[in-house]
DNA sequence: GTAATAGTGTCTCTTAGACAATATGCC
DNA sequence: GGCATATTGTCTAAGAGACACTATTAC
């Protein structure tokens, strides 16, 4: 059966999701290798049909997907961009609903899903996508990339790369890691104070052999507000 | 027959389309009065399920339809959201990826489309969509308006709102029309100038009981490129 | 003390916006 | 000239980045 309401075939829909994480001074995904034909073997994003009988909307498929891949149910979610076409599936006329997901590295426990032989996460270099992925998989990551890299300078998402508590530093370090590019401290600093998203935890601090660090931790106040009035400019280089 | 791929039943798929205008000083959309049961009689965006035959990815739906109701086949296109639920229509499970277009007025000739008894510009006054629309239209048009607005700040695609040939009136127009705020004059005309979107045409002017003002017309050099450094920031009321 | 990172302050330069001056058409 | 809109120029203020200074820990 299928749910078809009109008098033309319908495609099949999935839901992809790209799921970043920053590990080890790296961005990275999270990439599954594909325990089915087509493909069988090659490296993917995960994914899947949507489940009419489970899944009320597209979300929830993509929530579901995340949840079965990493654990965690409640994170930074947001739709990518959809892909249709006759071609990007040998089987035919498919369309792929993609998601992009960040997720806290320390809160991650991995789980292979079910059309997945393992699950691991694949360090991202440079700004371009130069290995292969199953199907048009490689295209869907590049636009994550670019769109990840677009959001990060004006909002404040990359707190959700980050654990409960942080340092400015940590913050700052997401910031360069992602955008491969150097930020000047005192301006960062500046605009993160301005912009009222993050909150000094009490007493607390985090030790190395020098002046430890103030902790803080995200305030959920801006809620989709701008995080800089300009967008970034990077520090040039020396 | 359909193209399912899997052994699950996969939802319908539509296209939806979201076509502003502006004419009249004010900023239209384009709408279609349901000739065809559900909300039978009541407004809707154009659209219609993807011709797996005919169209070779969604965005040549989307280029389909935007011809059929408006007979313009080149003119910005861009792919807005996917919605997908098991509720948005009374028929059952549905995915409707919309798109936005910007056409500019002179250019259009309205036909109505194959399920639409007519086809006509509707009027958006102010921030909010306050109108009854059929499915969950009237959700896609808050968030194309709001999409438009926000691409509007930081991106050239105004100018696909105005014909060939307009002057920096016109352009600057066009920006206080979708956002409506008072923009400053030479501030508008320095960036325009900056980002090198616009050239002047030859001798050309216009024409009223005043000083007439040079033609331009957009040059498609900055590919994608910002438009302003910073975000527009908008003239202060008096 | 030194090393290392955290955090702050000052100075300069760019640019948006206010405001006004000038330009050019029609009557 | 008078009116209306086009176009340009000047001044000020806000904010980004360079750079350097101070702060605080371990050793």
């Amino acid at each position: 059966m299928n749910s078809n309401l009109s008098l033309y075939p319908s495609p099949t829909v999935m839901v992809d999701i790209v799921i970043f994480t920053v590990e080890q001074d790296t961005l990275k995904v999270l990439l599954i290798k594909r325990g089915i034909e087509p493909f069988y073997g090659e490296n993917a994003l995960p994914g899947g049909s949507v489940q009419l009988e489970h899944d009320h909307t597209l979300e929830d498929a993509a929530k579901r997907e995340l949840e079965e891949e990493t654990g965690i149910n409640h994170t930074y979610l947001e739709q990518l961009y959809t892909y249709g076409s006759a071609q990007r599936d040998p089987r035919g006329w498919t369309v792929s609903v993609a998601y992009f997901a960040l997720v806290a590295a320390d809160e991650v426990r991995l789980k292979a899903g079910s059309d997945a032989a393992e699950a691991y996460w694949h360090s991202i270099q440079g700004h371009r996508v130069e290995f292969p992925l199953a199907f048009d998989h490689a295209i869907i990551l590049q636009d994550a990339i670019e769109r990840l890299r677009a959001k990060v300078e004006y909002t404040d998402i990359a707190v959700h790369l980050l654990p409960q508590a942080f340092t400015l530093s940590e913050f700052q370090r997401i910031y360069e890691i992602i955008m491969q590019e150097t930020l000047n401290k005192s301006s960062f600093r500046k605009r993160v104070d301005q912009a009222g998203i993050v909150k000094p935890i009490k007493g607390q601090m985090r030790t190395g052999s020098n002046r430890p660090a103030q902790l803080y931790r995200f305030t959920n106040t801006n809620n989709n507000r701008l995080f800089f009035p300009r967008s970034l400019v990077w520090a040039e280089k020396k």
